[in-house]
DNA sequence: CGTACCTTTGACGGCTGTCAAAGGAAGTGG
DNA sequence: CCACTTCCTTTGACAGCCGTCAAAGGTACG
């Protein structure tokens, strides 16, 4: 019913950041790619796909198929639990590679979703396999991309066991900054948040109950307030202090690779 | 004090599964290797290393050097959280690779160590970047490696919220056997398992104290009972049947890259 | 202008944590 | 081989964070 996915070719590349696109920046925020490998990626991105709101780009135990670049809007992955509930796994923003850790697997474990309007990117799966094969510094920046994504979800495990649900909230919306500031400018006092208090709630591990119990008290603290799809943080420094925050998890450095990389023959990389 | 790794050169490969050496086999799981192949990996397990209980591996904040093919014994990789705890984050097995998820980060995350007695094999990170350049098939298997990884972290996380504690710890340690069966011959009805219950407690999210319970309980219903290296199993029906155990985030099958695989050339992968 | 979903509130309860202390088992050094 | 130390396991009393249940009020969307 809302698994409609209708195509829309104009939605491509963003032209910001020296005219990369979102793909490429994601690939160049861990390593440094020759021209022939930007255009090798490049070729991967021509096509994307406008989707609605709660979009199903795939369902669990689907064979695994293709992987999705998500152009715009906001996405999840999730996975069923026993209690028939669909758990959130992996909030996805715009440049991140839906599916990356399932290319491997013949059956997809979870879901994936659209929570907001926006445009995808469809990448046959397969094709990973060419780029592996055609370009050992792409491979690495995936292998850096898949990992970080993977710290995401750890990190947010760790919270769960060591925080209450206050600091959970906070650390939660800090991050999220953090990871949308990598790809477009935005205000730590008011920035985009298309995220219900139910999403939020199944996200850390809480009831929309609870969440909104937080809110309401984060709100007359006078720390931030959460709109329907949008977050205005009104004491930054509290904020910040409470959500105790360290992105050592985010950080992009592949450094102690780059000279072995630069060992490589420079005819890498070209389709 | 406790982080000595002492010289040992004879610990070498496990001669089971046809003469295969651990990272072989570990590879293999995944993806089908050329005698080339083979030979490429094991070149990297020429000198193995014993370690001592609690030996450490790698420190948070170190320089990412290293990673490490456990051969033999079990370890642990750890975060710190924000209370000054060391999270358990991986609980790994001989044939897994410890520290694939960080190879790509210039400081490691984690800190490793060794819950028992084993020995490892010392793996310098660039050396990776030599893999992926020289062995397409090889690579497919490390992205599956690390993402069946993670899926354990994932299936911990999911298990947090919507278990309770006494499932936590069942699904945990069915989860545990299966991970060993695929590395050698085990029964369910008595296998190793030195892992303590302060351990097992921070691995769940959990405290000892609740631990201890959980396992008085289990054991007062005759289900199974906990000894300090090995857990028994009395009611293996039972066990079962309330872990509600599903090992689709196990399976090691990469079906849909096969044709793929196959169809690169087969000069691919020779040192 | 109705319908569906999201947010908000209040009362109540339980799972699990905290605190404290004793008992055991393993490893260490003399 | 014994005494000592250390860590792990076990128990009991108590409490709190967050879940559950229920219902009303908002807000978007068709």
């Amino acid at each position: 019913m809302s698994n409609k996915i209708t195509p829309h070719p104009k939605t491509a590349s963003s032209a910001k950041h020296a005219g990369l696109t979102l793909l490429q920046r994601t690939m160049e925020r861990h390593v440094g790619l020759s021209a022939s490998e930007r255009a090798l990626l490049a070729q991967y991105e021509q096509n994307p796909i406008s989707t609605r709101k709660e979009a199903l780009l795939w369902r669990a135990g689907n064979k695994v198929g293709e992987l999705f670049i998500l152009q715009s809007g906001w996405a999840t992955t999730t996975r069923l639990s026993r209690d028939g509930e669909q758990q959130i796994i992996e909030l996805m923003l715009p440049g991140d590679i839906i599916g990356l850790g399932e290319f491997t697997f013949a059956k997809h474990l979870t879901e994936a979703r659209m929570i907001t309007q926006g445009s995808v990117q469809s990448f046959p799966h397969e094709n990973i396999v060419d780029i592996i094969a055609a370009s050992t510094p792409i491979t690495v920046a995936l292998f850096a991309n898949i990992s970080r994504q993977h710290a995401l979800v750890t990190e947010r495990m760790l919270n769960a066991f060591h925080r209450n649900s206050r600091s959970r909230v906070l650390h939660f919306i800090i991050e999220t900054f953090f990871r949308l500031e990598k790809i477009h400018h935005v205000e730590l006092a008011s920035f985009a948040f298309p995220v219900s208090q139910r999403l939020l709630a199944n996200m850390l591990g809480l009831t929309p109950v609870h969440i909104n119990r937080i809110f309401k008290g984060l709100e007359q603290d006078g720390l931030l307030k959460k709109f329907r799809d949008r977050i205005e943080i009104y004491d930054v420094k509290g904020v910040m202090e409470e959500a105790e925050f360290d992105n050592d998890y985010l950080a992009g450095d592949v450094d102690g690779l780059k000279e072995r990389l630069a060992m490589l023959s420079p005819s890498d990389g070209s389709p």
